[in-house]
DNA sequence: ATTTTAAATCGGTTTTATCGATCGATATAA
DNA sequence: TTATATCGATCGATAAAACCGATTTAAAAT
């Protein structure tokens, strides 16, 4: 068994698709087949069930991959760190960014790539639900999100700030005038929500089934800069944190009554992950971007 | 980086020396040579300083072993489900053992060994510092010890029964008609004991410690039979755990007074380690064992 | 029925790991 | 101080393996 049996096991469960599989690690599906082939041999158990020409993974398949991320993980961090003893203006940082956390994120990673030019840095928006899960993975350093449900003990928290949810209107509506709001008058609105996956969006539907409420959800988008569009209209209102509407969104907003509406801003990271030096450095300009914002 | 090359520096680490770890490969000199050099070369970082013909780790080679580690061992944990999935009549189990607790191994061996004839167990008999110790490095299934100190977080523990220590001394002795002894009293007497790095000496030592008692200390011994043998003269006494002396041993021993001196027989094992069928069918034994025996 | 698609297989090529022999350096013994 | 043994590095040759392109086989799709 090797790591790069391994690696190759993992893109092909990745992909399910052995052509595919072998012309993304730059091989040919030859020689994929036959390592795959190889790596079962040594394991004495098929990792996948060939029905036809489409492959699935077997019940060991299942098993062995959980065993052989970890592995090449492992490996992969123990070149990192090495690499990471030498010099820290190299290498690669993967964050995984939501949309509510870009006005915080974009300044530090301004201020991050101006000091340290020669690093690359890849950053992948998306939903809290679907960058945790690939968090999870291994495919980010770390990432930057609203908290989600509960603490979860494999992941690392650091709170950056917190922030009350705001009902969000179109500069013109007749609300726009009230200092606060309650869930109580809001569910009696037409709402336009960010769409299921999203922390906020999660958060929302909790407090409302706290309290007993079912608002009308007419709307449903998973892009927050048509989310907002959609509000500019009028006709519908929506809920986000009062942090991530900027001035430029030209929309009004009004604080929600209620304790529990705080939204609490986190970097969250893989525990037992590896943390490049570079990845420590990326996280005190976020802090200090979050503290300048605050 | 592949597994092989950091089989082959985790051996060369644990020797110290590539013409013996070669050896013990069953690889030659310069292969491993070759290798390590490789593996070095992909890291950027020399693993090893050569010191004219002698070999130490580097900074970088200390802090790569622990990754090196992680990766071989979760992949053989994979492997290692796998073959357990197909049978668990195969296989190796490998287990240390403290001389204490071997009344109980034994017949739990004896009747697991009868079940699954196949089986190949590997025991290894020594203190309890120095099991924990190789247990960490992956060289143990799981380890059969008295508690020792505190509990750690990267140990699983299971408790199989509690056991009171007792003062050992020769049938003939004129204590030996006692009903219980004092903690006090067995600090003027002259003493025999396990030596260091023995769970059972750690615990005498950190109660007569906790009682501000300075005991006259004239025999350490590493072996417990000799122990014994020791203490049949009449000299000397010991103390052990209750549950440790046998009648075939013929000395007497007397129950020493106090709560504290409670010993708990552990199962210990890794945490995050996978845990194979066989390993547990043996928990199984020896709780049997433990039960019958109390 | 025909075409397309995807994995397995085959033969040949390239790459890599391995070995034995040797070299150079160093520690040890005479 | 000299001779010897020991250990890691290096070199050239060989064996093993990974790899590729072409082809085959079988199952979907048309």
């Amino acid at each position: 068994m090797e790591l790069r049996q391994l690696r190759y096991f993992l893109k092909a469960k990745e992909l399910l698709n052995f052509t595919e599989a072998a012309h993304s690690l730059y091989i040919s599906q030859s020689t994929l087949s036959q390592q795959i082939k190889h790596l079962e041999d040594e394991l004495g158990v098929p990792l996948f069930d060939r029905i036809g020409k489409r492959i699935v993974l077997t019940e060991a398949g299942r098993l062995f991959a959980d065993y052989a991320m970890q592995s090449v993980h492992q490996a992969d961090n123990g070149l990192q760190i090495l690499q990471d003893l030498n010099n820290m203006d190299t290498g690669e940082i993967r964050i995984g960014l939501t949309y509510g956390l870009k006005p915080i994120f974009t300044p530090a990673l301004i201020r991050f790539m101006t000091k340290y030019p020669k690093m690359k840095l890849q950053v992948v928006l998306g939903t809290s639900q679907e960058l945790l899960e690939r968090l999870t993975n291994f495919e980010f350093d770390f990432l930057l999100s609203f908290l989600i449900s509960e603490k979860e003990k494999h992941f690392n928290y650091q709170l950056l700030f917190q922030s009350p949810m705001a009902l969000v209107m179109a500069k013109k509506s007749p609300l726009s005038a009230k200092k606060k709001i309650t869930m109580e008058e809001i569910s009696e609105l037409p709402l336009a929500l960010p769409a299921k996956g999203y922390s906020t969006r999660e958060f929302i539907t909790e407090v409302f089934r706290e309290r007993g409420l079912s608002p009308e959800i007419s709307l449903e988008i998973n892009d927050i800069p048509t989310l907002l569009d959609v509000v500019k209209t009028g006709n519908w209102y929506s809920i986000l944190s009062q942090f991530s509407i900027s001035k430029k969104d030209e929309v009004a907003s009004v604080p929600i009554q209620g304790v529990n509406t705080q939204r609490r801003a986190m970097i969250i990271s893989l525990k037992g992950s590896y943390e490049k030096k570079s990845v420590k450095a990326f996280y005190e300009f976020i802090k200090a971007a979050s503290e300048n914002l605050s």
